[in-house]
DNA sequence: AAGGGTTTTCGACCGGCGGTCGAAAACTAC
DNA sequence: GTAGTTTTCGACCGCCGGTCGAAAACCCTT
């Protein structure tokens, strides 16, 4: 085993969210920080401690730069270690995908922006200029998310802990890009036994309209089944 | 932005090969280091230049400790960064998936396992006894490699550069660890125009049987066609 | 050269999955 | 009660991939 060098390593997080701008239309937003208003904006990140784990830091970075604490899901992405990817100091950047529910309130918009330090959501399209290569690394992080969401889980991440199928479908459509249809959506999902109906119903006491049953997530947690695979193995 | 400490970081490879045993039936090889006979097996790999990519950091490291240099892909996998994965000194580990084609003469194999400092392929199924976390390591690399196999045209780097169907269905059967059908697998491939027909047959002199028709991969590095995403967009 | 053995290739069948659409159900507002 | 809105259910349909059997093409033996 040859002895490893001590290269500098930082931890990076792009933590997307569904929200709504002003105008209703939800949509993608990732979480983005800065530590003075002279600064471009960047992803949330930092060094990693001695005894701890690379999604500890992260965590640890999303807390204190950002107030951020309730992330459903986090996974590693690529590491970028281009050796002038900083200019002067070499710097490796192991990134991460955090996940926001719809539900958790909007912890970092209560930060005053106009503060030296300050923490935002911005919509993904639509970004400010960006520090180093950090929009690379959420283009990264949006592409995987598209991929996972059509064959995972992973949506548990991102919707409130009970939901109607057309909220769902909402979810899907910001972060896939494109429209959703909930009827298809519900059939797929419930016949791969990603989500489960609660037997109640949601909100009546609306504009009309008949009143949605409301489902939940099976899991909690990513489950990754090995049935969308072609090229299957004989039963 | 936050100082980077300096954390030691080593880069690993898990690189296979479709190999056959004496007994004739191939399967999947794994590339195993060894820096004395009183050493463990490890996974080659080692420290990060100054001016260097993590990717040429794995290139380098398997040509000087294996002998290898025709790795015909090479992609990251997940960072380990448990504190305690290696006793005493922290290290954190990125680390890779390599692929080496069928007809790459065996290089390794021609160094001398008793010396000091040997280099053998090893079955992936009957592996010895290995250094820290690395069994971990080759684990979910062939995960990586069965998942991508079914979706992407990975292939191309197990495959020599002209083969029978036959050929490659066994190659399939190695890496996903079970019996991979020859005709459907054609059908699906050329569907996708993964692999394409080079007109040519093969081996007219054998011990009997129609000769094969021979093909190509289309592409000679990692394509992934977002097509076989559930919930599409509209076209 | 005729026939048996072997390997490849082609076509057909078939279940399942997912994209789409229209009609029925359930509720609010007027 | 009627109109409007939203959700839900069922039906249709094309495509994909797993399977199987028959035909094609070649070698070897007799």
């Amino acid at each position: 085993m040859a002895m490893a060098t001590s290269t500098p390593v930082e931890v990076l997080s792009a933590v997307f969210q569904v929200r709504e701008p002003v105008d209703g239309r939800a949509t993608l937003h990732v979480l983005l920080q800065r530590s003075g208003a002279a600064e471009p904006w960047a992803l949330p990140g930092g060094d990693i401690g001695d005894r701890e784990t690379l999604a500890a830091a992260a965590r640890r970075h999303l807390g204190t730069q950002c107030g951020l604490t309730r992330v459903a899901h986090l996974e590693q992405l690529s590491v970028f270690s281009a050796p002038e990817r900083i200019p002067g100091t070499r710097t490796i950047a192991s990134t991460y995908l955090g996940l926001v529910p719809r539900d958790v309130p909007a912890e970092p918009e209560t930060m005053d922006i106009d503060s030296p330090a300050a923490a935002s959501w911005f919509d993904v399209d639509g970004l400010p200029p960006l520090a180093y290569d950090h929009a690379e690394v959420i283009e990264l992080a949006r592409g995987r998310l598209a991929a996972k969401l059509s064959y995972t889980n992973l949506a548990f991440a991102l919707a409130p802990s009970r939901f109607a199928m057309s909220e769902l479908s909402e979810i899907y459509g910001a972060a896939l890009g494109h429209h959703v249809d909930a009827t298809n959506l519900l059939r797929v999902l419930s016949r791969r036994g990603v989500v489960v109906a609660t037997g109640t119903l949601g909100r009546t006491g609306r504009t009309g309209g008949r009143p949605p049953a409301l489902y939940t997530f099976a899991d909690d947690e990513l489950v990754v089944t090995d049935e969308f695979a072609t090229l299957r193995p004989p039963p």
